[in-house]
DNA sequence: GTGTGAGTTGAAGTGGACTTCAACTCAAGG
DNA sequence: CCTTGAGTTGAAGTCCACTTCAACTCACAC
């Protein structure tokens, strides 16, 4: 019934390295039984934990925030289907949002090609909310990273 | 006609911080005239640089291959709409990548939020390229970041 | 019992992309 | 002229997600 894995067997299975899955440890991600001799033994719920967060890496989010959503689940009994599909649910709008700039940024791409502005500008790529039109004259870039200047302005050329 | 642009007007016109225009030139990413005084002083086409370094790191392309496609851009003109433009076009099959594996993702999710299963068991997830079904029973993840192990197995429940 | 490959630890190192700091110098308005 | 905000430098620091290392110990097939 146990059918306990090992860090070995744990990294092959999951693909993830035995010294990351040692750190999300550490982080509180995941965790382990130990054998007499001190050696980690991973239940099979385990797999799934490192699946989500693979997964949750893959939509942008922090091992941070993953760590918050893990502890979230249940700690009493194991983490039905249900609690696994709201998790992911949670992730669902980030995706999307990331999708959504992501098809902008080509789209607009596509146009600057065309055209060969690239410098973004008069296309959409200027305005990633398209609400800012009013703060003075000209372009703005797409803010990747979180950036907190809203005072930008002017033109490129 | 220069027209030049100080630090500080070109990191409120890019949204991006005057140290990281620094670190940016370090890299060779962009470059500065100098005053008398010592102070930089930016041409406008710089600006179009800067553009096109974080249109780049939001395709997810790294400083260091940002720098070698600059490099490319011809050194004695100011480069032309046409050289942007291809420029943004040798991203444009990695954005499609990119974007093609979020959605994947997010269908999937969908799929695995439907069955409550996450685990990645059934689901296309565990196949990235559709093409692994061969090697073993069961289930393999996604390598979202460079991982250089092939061989994972079985199952996860 | 022994050899070998797998596992253990804490501490330190890596790489990418910047930011912060201290100690200065410049540039421009009043 | 003088003040003040903007700019300069190199070195060091930060954050994230790990990896590497040395020095051991375990587990298990033979």
């Amino acid at each position: 019934m146990p059918d306990l894995l090992t860090i070995g067997e744990l990294s092959a299975r999951s693909g993830v390295a035995p010294s990351a899955l040692r750190y999300y440890e550490r982080l509180g991600l995941i965790r382990a039984d130990r054998t007499g001799g001190n050696q980690r033994r991973y239940a099979r719920a385990e797999l799934r934990r490192v699946a989500f967060i693979r997964i949750s890496q893959q939509v942008g989010v922090s091992l941070d925030e993953i760590r918050e959503a893990l502890d979230s689940l249940p700690e009493a009994r194991t983490p039905s289907p249900q609690d696994w599909a709201r998790l992911s649910a949670s992730w669902r709008s980030r995706l999307d949002e990331r999708i959504r700039l992501l098809s902008r940024l080509r789209d607009d791409l596509d146009g600057c090609i065309g055209c060969g502005c690239l410098s973004l500008q008069r296309c959409t790529l200027n305005n990633p909310e398209d609400t800012l039109a009013g703060e003075g004259p000209g372009a703005r870039l797409v803010l990747p990273r979180p950036t907190d200047d809203p005072t930008l302005a002017s033109s490129l050329n």
